[in-house]
DNA sequence: TATGCTGTACTAGGTACATAATACAGAGGA
DNA sequence: TCCTCTGTATTATGTACCTAGTACAGCATA
């Protein structure tokens, strides 16, 4: 469970915390009936503002990804795995998507645009295996 | 010319318009010595406030790929498209890699990150083809 | 010269997001 | 019981972005 947050990457803070708790969700980082991380504890990691993480809690829990239990904590709801994995695909595809979209209106041609694809695809690999 | 905004695309209004003219630079929609639509005109056509385009073209002109010439409009400058074209691959860069960064972390392997790939792209090609 | 276009500047108001500092209620362990 | 953790609520402040309305200076053309 360690999240990054992009400062300004155009998406608010709050909302990747919520992308990335039901990320870790998805691919079982995070399981049914445990624990997230508290809001003053994920608050202090990332260092941000406990209402900021507060926010976004507060809509996991609007979503039936999350529960609340006073005194306690966010306990993962049950059924959360499957529907974090569901929407983690139309999530990724949306940004893909829109992605290309824009590279396509500008110009790019789309062998242009698979060329790039694989540089960056291989870019990608190529970190992740040095690290 | 005719550009398209997305009212929360998670970009601000005015960094949409200025993402846009660049495009529309580099793939000679708009050349060089030409005028940009005008503040007016292009904040009706958008139906956002004249302010919004002004500040987009504001920063336009402190990237010199618009110049202002008061009483006829904002004028496209030499070298202009030469640079912009430059940008755009970058800016579509930034974007993707972005997206792919965000998709492996999240635990979607390679190999379903270019089945998604190739299902989005024959997709938008289709769409293109039908448009 | 007069009209209508251009960019530019300014003030004001509203919303979204984030921060800051408190305060309170419930759970649980020493 | 007391202490410390949990989430939750409230108020205030600041910044970024957008809207609205108004005003002014310069160019072009009838």
């Amino acid at each position: 469970m360690h999240l990054h947050i992009e400062p300004s990457n155009g998406l608010a803070i709050y909302d990747q915390i919520v992308r990335q708790i039901k990320f870790a969700i998805a691919s079982t980082t995070l399981r049914e009936g445990e624990l997230a991380p508290s809001v003053r504890e994920l608050a202090r990691e990332l260092t941000i503002n406990p209402n900021t993480v507060a926010r976004a809690y507060q809509q996991l829990q609007f979503e039936e990804i999350l529960e609340s239990v006073r005194g306690t904590g966010m306990v993962v709801k049950k059924a959360a795995t499957g529907r974090c994995r569901k929407e983690r695909s139309v999530l990724i595809q949306e940004r893909l998507s829109s992605a290309l979209l824009e590279a396509r209106k500008s110009g790019i041609s789309t062998s242009e645009l698979r060329t790039l694809f694989d540089k960056e695809l291989k870019r990608l690999e190529k970190e992740e295996a040095s690290a």
